[in-house]
DNA sequence: TAAGATGATTGTCC
DNA sequence: GGACAATCATCTTA
């Protein structure tokens, strides 16, 4: 019964709707005209799963044909062997339930094999992770402008945030990943970041002087944090093991 | 193609 | 619930 639920929830009860997915989901795939690897996947995924749909059919309209012939020959034998000893109409029926009970066990085994190979499909297409995208260079040298220009305290409000998320066309999710990710390696290989940490923070006194001879105060990275701050646990732990990133970051530098 | 880089996930701690 | 650390999975580069 459970597997004639999820058969009947893939579509697979219906052989015809499966005959016009195919085909349009063929033509779909033929005409490349997907705008997007999703819908290319998923379009993959219809056509495969009309595959598997006809092959049940297909099947089982053998198995229904081989039952039927099966058991017309089985009547034509007991109705021969009739003619040697007396066979009551209860003993063919009962040949044929067997027979019946038989053919709908290889045809259970069949809507079991089909349900597995449709899972299979659905783990293989739709509740497979997406695949991982690095961030474009714009994004990450947002998110880089902001961690060393915040290195005191390299953590990052809602606000902040938000505003990363905007401008870097990222989730939450992967602003937070991103500093997460960020704080760890650079606290397990400081000198490996030095160059990195170096080009940013010129690049924020570069923008922070434009800025102030401007007569208006640095609005980006939001809320900039003097990376020249003291005093913070981040900090002694990690900027201070670089005394030239601490140099350039002084405030009167 | 291997090694390194990087985004995501998971488990643990506070 | 957020941060950290370890790890996984994928991407990039030499």
């Amino acid at each position: 019964m459970r597997l004639d639920n999820m058969l009947l929830a893939e579509g697979m009860s219906d052989p015809e709707k499966g005959r016009g997915l195919a085909a349009a989901a063929a033509v779909a795939a033929a005409s490349g005209g997907v705008g997007v690897d999703n819908s290319a996947e998923h379009s993959d995924y219809r056509v495969k799963l009309s595959q598997i749909r006809q092959i049940y059919h297909t099947e089982l309209e053998k198995y229904e044909q081989a039952c039927n012939e099966f058991t017309t020959h089985v009547m034509n034998l007991l109705r021969e062997q009739s003619r040697t000893r007396p066979i009551s109409p209860k003993e063919i029926e009962r040949m044929v339930n067997i027979i019946h009970r038989k053919f709908s066990s290889i045809q259970m085994q069949l809507k079991q094999s089909t349900c597995e190979a449709v899972m299979i499909l659905r783990s293989r297409f739709l509740d497979a992770r997406p695949k991982r995208r690095n961030f474009n260079k714009q994004a990450t040298d947002i998110l880089n402008e902001y961690f060393y220009s915040h290195l005191s305290n390299p953590y990052t409000s809602e606000e902040a945030k938000k505003e990363l998320v905007k401008k870097c066309v990222i989730t939450v999710a992967q602003v937070s990943n991103w500093f997460g990710n960020k704080r760890i390696r650079y606290k397990k290989n400081i000198g490996k970041f030095q160059e990195e940490a170096n080009m940013y923070a010129a690049r924020t006194v570069v923008y922070v002087t434009n800025a102030s001879s401007q007569g208006s105060q640095a609005n980006s990275p939001s809320t900039p944090n003097s990376a020249g701050e003291t005093g913070s646990p981040w900090l002694c732990s990690a900027i201070q093991q670089v005394p030239p990133l601490c140099a350039l970051l002084q405030p009167n530098s």
